[in-house]
DNA sequence: GCAAATTAATGATTTATTCAAG
DNA sequence: CTTGAATAAATCATTAATTTGC
């Protein structure tokens, strides 16, 4: 349990464009999730943890220097840091899912997410993320029912409800574009968040990772 | 573990317009509107994407079976598949670990690309592997001269002190104009990663404390 | 009714493990 | 065997739905 890293204030600044969204979304099913919940007797004694949890329009970052232009149209909207599905943009993604699509490679991230900014701001990153994130809890969920469930087959999932042709040659020459040849990726480093800068007041609760002094290099 | 990996397959294409018909409505933050998400036979039902899915969602299981995919033509590349550092690169790489660079963000990733790629070919995804490969294999490595010895499996190659102008500044100390950095993302459609090590001007001498390793265990 | 406090869900990162090229 | 590349598991962090007390 030594083990520390360093956690960093991740605050992008997608904002999430409200437009549509349906009714609703983010059920909360109220699922039988254990818990830990410790120390919850622990009296804090009733100190103002407000100020610890959830600065809420305020305290956010505040470079004195720097002050956000306020820029009409698009004002920073005080929460919005990560991304925030819309009903669409999860239909289209769980739909995908449920066709089979497992991890999408850069092509398909790039349509997808071409797709989805139709219907909210999103970014390549997000459908990576929720590809990753849907297909873990997926996994997670099952193997908790199995304990439940001796048997329960599982049989798959019926990827045969989506309409769609999955033509799609099993193809793996990126010819053009990449290098690689087999998996590659498109990583490039291009953009970084022009998002001005938080102050480093936040350090609460950020842990300096210490790496044990490697004797020698290799 | 079920390891299941992917292969791109991919490729289609598509050049429709995406007839989602969904009415949707403005988002309300607070709206009591309770549904069983289910199946979500709603929703997203006109959404060609004919280009997404793999043909198959049979995730090739895992297993001693075949590896390979049917990709007859695939390799090739009359260069090699992968990044195959060069000393001078490697040094550099060291260099900067043994200065206490972890997992650089974009932007040193960047710049140690440039660098390097004066030595060979090289993009910025190795870098950022090499990075984490290193972190995780020094630990390993650590780990397991603490249990048993029987170290020093190879001696370890000079690492030669580099005297070039490799000189970029070892831990980015918001020079330039950034008060700081956070964290910045460059995604394009694959992930990378970020995380920097100096969260503050502080830090600026790059002095890591090197601690003796505390098995820690995970 | 409302807003603060809770809590489940889930987006985003980090770490560990695995696969395969050389 | 070494190690680049990739994925999965674990973890952290933040948001939204819910509860609760005025």
């Amino acid at each position: 349990m030594g083990n520390m890293k360093v956690h960093q204030l991740a605050r992008g600044f997608w904002e999430h464009e409200p437009s549509l969204s349906l009714g609703c979304k983010r059920l909360r099913p109220l699922a039988p999730k254990l818990q830990q919940h410790t120390s919850s007797t622990d009296t804090v004694s009733s100190f103002d943890l407000k100020s610890f949890i959830r600065p809420e329009s305020g305290p956010r970052k505040l470079g004195p220097s720097d002050q956000k232009r306020d820029s009409p149209q698009v004002e920073t909207h005080p929460g919005g840091t990560r991304w925030n599905p819309t009903q669409e943009q999860i239909g289209i993604l769980e739909m995908l899912y449920r066709g089979g699509m497992r991890t999408p490679n850069a092509q398909q991230i790039e349509k997808i997410t071409a797709q989805l900014g139709q219907y909210g701001k999103i970014e390549g990153k997000n459908v990576f993320y929720w590809f990753q994130n849907h297909k873990a809890r997926e996994r997670q969920k099952m193997k908790r029912n199995s304990l439940g469930l001796t048997d329960c087959p599982r049989n798959s999932p019926p990827i045969t409800t989506i309409t769609l042709e999955t033509r799609m040659e099993i193809m793996e020459r990126s010819d053009e574009d990449s290098p690689y040849k087999r998996k590659c990726k498109s990583w490039s480093f291009e953009y970084l968040d022009e998002q001005s800068i938080s102050p480093c007041k936040e350090q609460e609760n950020r842990t300096l990772e210490l790496f044990p002094l490697h004797p020698e290099g290799r």
